[in-house]
DNA sequence: ATAGAACGTTCTTTTAAAGGAACAACTCGA
DNA sequence: TCGAGTTGTTCCTTTAAAAGAACGTTCTAT
């Protein structure tokens, strides 16, 4: 494991605790877990199981990813963060990400196989976005379609913007 | 450990695996982990540890809670699951679903507030959706807007459905 | 057919996470 | 001052998670 993030858990789960004005052995109980291995767990030492990580989070109220990668913000280099959502097995096939874009930040994508298309919903924030040079406004709520089968970009202005993006792959002869 | 998020583990890590195209043994060396142990998780039995869920979420390229907390919105009784994917907290608001229909499934939907819309995505099988009425057929790749502050529905033929829905609410005239 | 290399499963072994009971330190009230 | 109640720590024990090896399959290529 990146020790990195042991240390961290530790701070926060303390954090956590305290701010609710709760012991350990308090939490411990209420968790169902042994106190002793609460207590190593705030020492940064160990490596809880799920088991007793859900169970901490659940007495924290805490959306548990927020217990383990509290302050951490995923981004890419380029300050572009992007989960594949699902994959469709059809044809055309298609490709659903969800995307999420800094400030001030322009990303540029290669050209996809002839013939794709690229279908974006703006979930919130602001957004530029098309085939270069046909960019095209966005804010929340609205949809674009385009040919992806050019170099396109994406860029933001001073919000940060979250999308869905599909990508639709042409339909290919099927020999 | 609530044993609800045990069994869909497995699930989520098998379908992000094949998403990706590799296999148990590519995914497991990657990983650094023994192929035992990740083919105990897929299978549901087993309680891995932090150390295990974290190396899997770096190579799944997953933001960890993706992983074991995939937020199901239990809308419907019937063939058709709802995960709520994201919010936004711009305005409009703009909530971003991924949805699924079983084969010969109609799904009724209850107006939205006054002037709210909705963006369709298909990922993959074909679907009818739309106001009541005025439905339209989609196939993988389609993209379809509509207003739904009517009744509106989806209705599946022979093969399942995936899709990305959004529901855009109406802008609210801000004091 | 046959050897080779994948695949994913199921074993056994090793390791360490979790539980439990001690412990010292510190607060209370009697 | 003396327990009886905390607090969080450190041991030791028990349990099971993870590693590793072996297995039966399924391909592909020779």
């Amino acid at each position: 494991m990146d020790m990195l993030s042991l240390g961290t858990l530790g701070q926060h789960l303390q954090a956590l605790r305290l701010a609710r004005g709760l012991s350990l052995s308090q939490l411990a109980a209420a968790a169902g877990i042994a106190k002793s291995n609460l207590s190593r767990l705030e020492q940064g030492n160990g490596n809880p199981t799920l088991d007793t990580i859900w169970r901490l989070a659940v007495q924290l109220k805490v959306p548990f990813g927020t217990l383990v990668a509290p302050i951490r913000v995923p981004l890419g280099e380029d300050g572009v963060e992007v989960r594949l959502l699902d994959q469709g097995q059809d044809t055309p096939q298609v490709d659903a990400y969800w995307m999420r874009c800094a400030p001030h930040t322009t990303r540029h994508a290669e050209p996809h196989t002839s013939g794709a298309r690229e279908t974006l919903t703006l979930i919130s924030g602001s957004l530029e976005a098309g085939p270069e040079g046909e960019t095209l406004p966005l804010t929340a709520g609205d949809s674009l379609t385009f040919a992806a089968d050019l170099p396109h970009l994406y860029r933001t202005g001073d919000t940060w913007a979250t999308l869905l993006v599909s990508v639709i792959y042409h339909e290919e002869p099927t020999s």
